[in-house]
DNA sequence: GCCATGAGCTAACATTTGTTAGCGAAGAAA
DNA sequence: TTTCTTCGCTAACAAATGTTAGCTCATGGC
């Protein structure tokens, strides 16, 4: 018997933000828009999040959050760069995978946060590329990686998972840990055969 | 003598709606906002275009035709698929160093689209991506790449070239050919040594 | 000199925006 | 029962939105 959850009105409209912020903008998308897709009335939002940038706010803060938390759980496991970047680059997609909507709000409408926390966000992602070159650049060093650009490969890198939403959305059958693993082979051992 | 090319006031509106675009967004640029830019009130820039849409529109198809036209002559020069998808890879990111804002507005601000305009321009996408795949998949039989779902592989490194834009604003120290090189370097070789 | 065209302007429009004030019902706590 | 809090509602506001109407003035071809 599963215990029916209840869902409050407040997760209701985070959730249904996300969806809607996700297709057609967080712009373009009005709070009474928002509020019959939630099923009350614009001024009923209130009630909930002090404003629309403060259901933003939510959204991004609440995702930057789990995506530090994968990767410092995922690095803690290895010790080996190889090893510990592909641990990473799962952990990163497995976040993903798992918001599917709001991910693609945090990668598209962040540009939409009002000051300060506009400031704050971008100092989050500044960290968190940080703490992926810093495993690439101290693999190189060791040996375990071509010598390469440093800040080019970990800008590859993560341009092709930051898009990944995309494929995840479009692609239904390929489980995401098969997706991580391909993923991950490509950018190691390259397309040639 | 370089002779002072005239810029027309609707290349000069272009130019700034594209600048204005990528800073900040579609949705939040006002018309109002957008003449003060160019220098003109906000009525006279229905002088040069016939709505907001229209600059969004001739930004965006206007890149597309780049797209295409540097994709074809690149993929004419060579025979061996693996030079072939170096070529284009190298003609697609020629294109976003062209024309690094409207490239941006072309990536996140297509959705803004009107109909039958965004239907159009998802078409011409698809389009576009499927001759990326095409040279993966006959590489791929011929055995000139590893064997890998192909749609994944597209998907990666389309990926990774829509968002060297961003690579291209924050380090003016490569040049546009080096960055192209080092990229198509680590998608067809990989990064482990 | 005359007229057509292009391109700027001001004034104004109808809508839509995010948001607030303030009311009422429902349920919990005393 | 009384009181307090939560959460919905309607009405309304000020500001901003894209856009149109219609004017003026400069330019260039005839």
């Amino acid at each position: 018997m599963a215990i029916a959850a209840k869902v409050t009105t407040r997760e209701k409209v985070k959730l249904t933000a996300q969806r809607l912020f996700r297709e057609r903008g967080y712009a373009a998308v009005g709070m009474r828009e928002l509020a019959e897709a939630v099923g009350i009335r614009a001024p009923s939002l209130y009630n909930h999040y002090k404003s629309k940038d403060d259901i933003l706010r939510e959204i991004c803060f609440e995702l930057a959050a789990q995506f530090f938390k994968a990767f410092d759980e995922a690095a803690g496991t290895e010790e080996k760069a190889v090893k510990k970047l592909r641990a990473v680059i799962k952990a990163h997609i497995s976040v993903i995978a798992g918001n599917i909507d709001s991910a693609e709000v945090f990668f598209h409408e962040w540009i939409f946060l009002e000051q300060p926390n506009l400031a704050r966000f971008k100092k989050l992602r500044f960290e968190y590329e940080m703490k992926f070159r810093d495993i690439i650049d101290k693999g190189t060093k060791r040996g375990d990686f071509k010598k390469m650009n440093s800040k080019l490969t970990a800008f590859t890198i993560f341009s092709a998972l930051n898009a990944t939403y995309e494929f995840l959305r479009s692609s239904e059958k390929y489980t995401q840990e098969q997706m991580a693993e391909d993923i991950a082979d490509l950018l190691l051992k390259g397309l040639k055969a």
